[in-house]
DNA sequence: TTGTAAGCGTTATCAG
DNA sequence: CTGATAACGCTTACAA
């Protein structure tokens, strides 16, 4: 309600001295000083950002899409961006696209029009699965791949897949079903490179019966089992894409009957909190999604500050965890 | 980069009518309206929606507080209120809390310093649990409780909690044990008292060993099973307060070789989505997040824009869920 | 160190 | 129906 001129008035300065002692304290003589607080303590004077953000032409906010924030995973990731956004004075615009590219879109907007000063981008893609982003707003991909174009911070999806297939195989395990996100998905591409480069290594043949297609939600990964446990030659162990799908897949499998990991070995990606507590608990891989999180967000503002890039993408280190939803192939 | 300055020269027309063309098209000539919009689409106008705001005085963004986004439980509120919000042209500031008083402070500032127009509060509160918020600033708990002050959305907890009871009481049960949230939290309270109504009501004596306080995090159902594992005369049944404690305590059990439900039932509250996948499926309490969200955004934005509220106070229904995870008590 | 005043992009008022 | 102009609250040259 009051303004910046009520304190000038109050304190018996100019504008310019409030403004100053609030901005630049140490260019204004103590007794000014003293006078311009007890002036705003006085009104109850809090200053109107709107009106400073429109002065300095910048909103300090940023926007996070997410295609749906209800995911854990994503949860994860949102918390750290907002930590670390919260840090640096900026705010964080909530942009939950539904996978819709219309909602995607109505948010760029908010930047284009001001209202962001830059994107998160928590969405996975590449030059097929195009952003929608135009090249001269600041965007940063958070959880990026491949073949992601750029400012991103990612993971090797492939060597990660890589290595819990390896693992599988280690275990004695040679027909291993995958069950994937939906086809066109980078990350689904990125794992399944991993899993071929893994097999391969093996002198396993590519077995396209194999590939379940999943569209990373519990309820895919539900399904997706059934086409495993039909089979008249069934897998010894299943790579999940995700942790949400491996969780599903489990349920479908205790209910056919089939024990995990001594009839068959599951396993996820992402490690989110649930698959510590599942039954059995996941073999999976971490994703070090607060690291991730700090350094996109970190990223971003200084894009939007214009400062100097050291990277323009970072690869961060996942971690393999072994738990006890896998065991050897059964003798 | 180009304002409406640019737009109004190239149209030949004023600043006026520009802005009239884009904010009531009716008042202009079709004229002039044409001549606008094809100058607007040669410069490339994006209206400074950080001058519109800083002028109406709005910002057009509202702040959600919530304790810990990647809480299953409000990441389905959030999702809902991000929806409506969207839907009605503002904008989601995430907040969240972490659980403390301080980045709680942080974010009313935002709206007090006219960053925000108002504050969805996700965290329960009542008069012995304040909330900071000044009662100028409009704002709405979406998640309250029994003696919540100020517009709230929010269930009747006790007697949802009383219905669980009274169900587990109808199988027999006699010792039932409660895992709890932290004493003093509003929804502890609510329910605790619908556990008391229900076991009042079967003329069964309130036991205060039956009580294990946790936080509402799996790790401490976890913990808090271990209590009654090691009782001499332990409860046949264990009515969580909510649904991620249960499954941690769920996990105990197994552990130390207790048969969920044949030796155990337990229930939990909120029915996340894991509720269904979890292993035995877990009897529990539906909240309708999706609705309340709604309403609880909707009437915030009623109060920030002046117009009368129904009603200050809405209290939606709740769903019992019968799964896998209760039985009868055994003979 | 301080004050004056211009200006940020938009909308609203008021004449024409 | 249109145009000139005054705000909105703040920051920042520039001058004193």
């Amino acid at each position: 309600m009051s303004s910046i001129r009520d304190v000038a008035r109050l304190a018996g300065v100019s504008v310019a001295t409030v403004s100053r002692a609030l901005s630049m304290p140490e260019k204004v003589s103590s007794d000014s000083l003293a006078k311009v607080h007890t002036a705003i303590a006085q009104v109850g004077y809090k200053p109107n950002m709107l009106a400073r953000n429109f002065r300095s032409a910048r909103s300090y906010a940023v926007v996070v899409l997410v295609p749906d924030i209800a995911n854990p995973f994503y949860s994860l990731f949102i918390r750290a961006l907002e930590d670390r956004a919260q840090q640096k004075g900026y705010a964080v615009l909530l942009g939950d696209t539904r996978g819709t590219t219309e909602r995607e879109i109505e948010y760029i907007r908010r930047v284009e029009t001001r209202l962001a000063d830059g994107i998160i981008q928590l969405r996975p893609s590449s030059e097929k699965s195009q952003n929608n982003i135009p090249s001269d707003i600041p965007c940063v991909n958070a959880c990026g791949c491949e073949y992601t174009t750029g400012p991103a911070i990612r993971i090797d999806n492939r060597s990660a897949a890589k290595t819990m297939v390896d693992y599988l195989i280690s275990l004695g395990h040679r027909r291993i079903g995958v069950i994937s996100g939906l086809k066109d998905n980078p990350h689904t591409v990125d794992r399944l490179e991993g899993y071929k480069d893994a097999i391969r290594g093996a002198g396993i043949e590519f077995d396209r019966d194999l590939i379940a297609e999943g569209d990373f939600t519990m309820w895919s990964g539900l399904n997706a089992a059934f086409q495993f446990c039909n089979m008249k030659n069934r897998p010894t162990a299943i790579f999940s894409m995700n942790d949400e799908m491996a969780i599903g897949a489990m349920q479908t499998l205790k209910a056919q009957g089939i024990r995990i990991p001594e009839d068959m070995s599951v396993t996820g990606f992402d490690d989110i909190a649930y698959a510590k507590y599942c039954d059995p608990s996941l073999t999976t891989i971490s994703q070090p999604a607060e690291e991730m999180g700090k350094m996109a967000m970190d990223m971003l503002l200084r894009i939007i500050e214009g400062e100097p890039l050291s990277q323009t993408e970072c690869i961060l280190p996942t971690e393999f965890i072994i738990r006890k939803s896998t065991a050897p192939v059964k003798a």
